[in-house]
RNA sequence: GUCCCUAUCGUCUAGAGGCCUAGGACAAUACCCUUUCACGGUAUGAACCGGGGUUCGAAUCCCCGUGGGGACGCCA
């Protein structure tokens, strides 16, 4: 480029180009490369200083504008005097940024340039470039922002940066990609769709052009659906990951699988499908304010009554009901006021799934036991 | 400051000049379901930023204004 005359050495220090700049800014106009080492015909450039390693710079044209059909936002055009010459390499001979894409996209023969919105000012000068090398120019796109909750631009302080704070925050990889996928792109009114139909359905034609604002809300929302169809297996493998680093351990408790199929339709991530699962693997300690409440004379006779019924009972949900059932109408109560206080001795919660559902999946042994220890 | 991009319910969006009395989803509200808490179901409210054009006809095309975003490095 040195030899076709498309770049050309610049000699100017650090703090003379910083000057440079804050002198522009000041006279509010805007900061660029003012050329003075740009070769032209019939200029006088200044002796090259000694001992100092130039930069090389790119001639960009002065005339005309440069456009091109960027494929979200239509066709975009600049003028030529808008772009300076940019610095392509340092004094100490490495390429800067806006050299190194263009040749690697011309050696790698790349037909498409899919990059964010804060690449629209590179692309003229990389589309000068190309040209100054005789390559073909690829199709652009360029994607709008995601703006955080409160509107304003994504930062650490809105925790959604790295995709590993998902992960920590119990969000599926399918919902975070259904989510981001929506987020700026759209099929029609689909609202939900599986990382195939995403693949199969994408297109650049249906991008949308403006920033969009992230929405916690709707990525929760889309988090619980796919926690109510997610895998069992896979479900109790992130209970045993996520309980064990909390040092509890599930070896003692019902199959972890089991006890995601009873909590996964109830809650929105996997940090509270752990919690919902918790008592079943820890003896649970009910605040004495429940157990003031819920753990009555005649609630605490009504559990005696059924602790007898389950000792004989056979462990399958519908026998279990049926004695629940039996010590209800027994006791001439409402089941709430006896699954209510089952649920606080076992889980040391008033909520919980279906009890005879909690019941079976806890099991005979930890059910007794539990039931025992409290009355 | 200069240049570039952008603008439909609170939010994400459908919308390619007549299919729009502007559709869907999240959120909100009400009701239903119910064995608690949830889930779920049904219904309701809610928007074309403002002003000028073009056209028989504009959410859709053009211009101006305003709001929002981005970029102005020997960073990437």
């Amino acid at each position: 480029m040195l030899a076709a005359g498309t770049a050309y050495r610049c000699y100017c220090s650090p703090e003379e180009l910083d000057r440079m700049r804050e002198d522009q800014r000041a006279r509010g106009e805007k900061p660029r490369y003012d050329g003075r080492w740009r070769p032209e015909p019939g200029k006088d450039l200044p002796e090259p200083p000694a001992g100092v390693a130039p930069a090389i710079r790119f001639r960009n044209p002065r005339e005309g504008v440069v456009a091109w059909d960027d494929l979200v936002k239509g066709r975009i055009e600049i003028a030529n005097g808008e772009l300076d010459d940019l610095v392509i390499a340092r004094g100490d001979g490495t390429p800067t940024y806006n050299f190194c894409v263009v040749v690697d996209d011309r050696d790698m023969g790349i037909t498409h340039v899919i990059r964010g919105d804060d690449h629209v000012n590179n692309t003229p000068r990389q589309i000068n470039i190309l040209a100054a090398l005789g390559a073909r120019v690829p199709l652009y796109a360029h994607l709008s922002m995601i703006l955080g909750d409160d509107g304003t631009k994504l930062s650490k302080r809105h925790g959604a940066v790295s995709v590993m704070q998902y992960d920590e925050d119990g969000y599926l990889p399918d919902a975070v990609i259904n989510y981001l996928a929506r987020l700026g792109w759209s099929h029609g009114d689909e609202e939900i769709f599986s990382r195939a139909q995403l693949v199969e359905w994408f297109d650049l034609d249906h991008i949308t052009a403006s920033a969009a604002q992230f929405n916690t809300e709707k990525l929760n929302w889309l988090n619980a659906h796919y926690l109510k169809h997610a895998d069992d297996e896979v479900l109790g493998a992130e209970i045993v990951r996520r309980l064990g680093a909390q040092g509890v351990s599930t070896a003692d408790g019902p199959p972890p699988a089991r006890a995601a199929a009873l909590c996964k339709d109830r809650v929105g991530n996997l940090n509270e499908l752990a919690d919902a699962v918790h008592a079943f693997y820890v003896v649970p300690h009910a605040a004495p304010e429940l157990k003031a409440q819920h753990l009555t004379d005649g609630s605490l006779a009504a559990l005696r009554d059924l602790r007898g019924r389950l000792a004989a009972c056979d462990w399958t949900r519908e026998a279990l009901n049926k004695a629940i059932k039996e010590t209800v109408a027994a006791a001439g109560v409402k089941m709430p006021q006896v699954a209510i206080p089952l649920r606080v001795v076992l889980l040391g919660q008033p909520q919980s799934p279906s009890i005879d559902a909690v019941l079976e999946v806890l099991g005979r042994d930890r059910v007794l036991g539990r039931l025992d220890a409290a009355l």
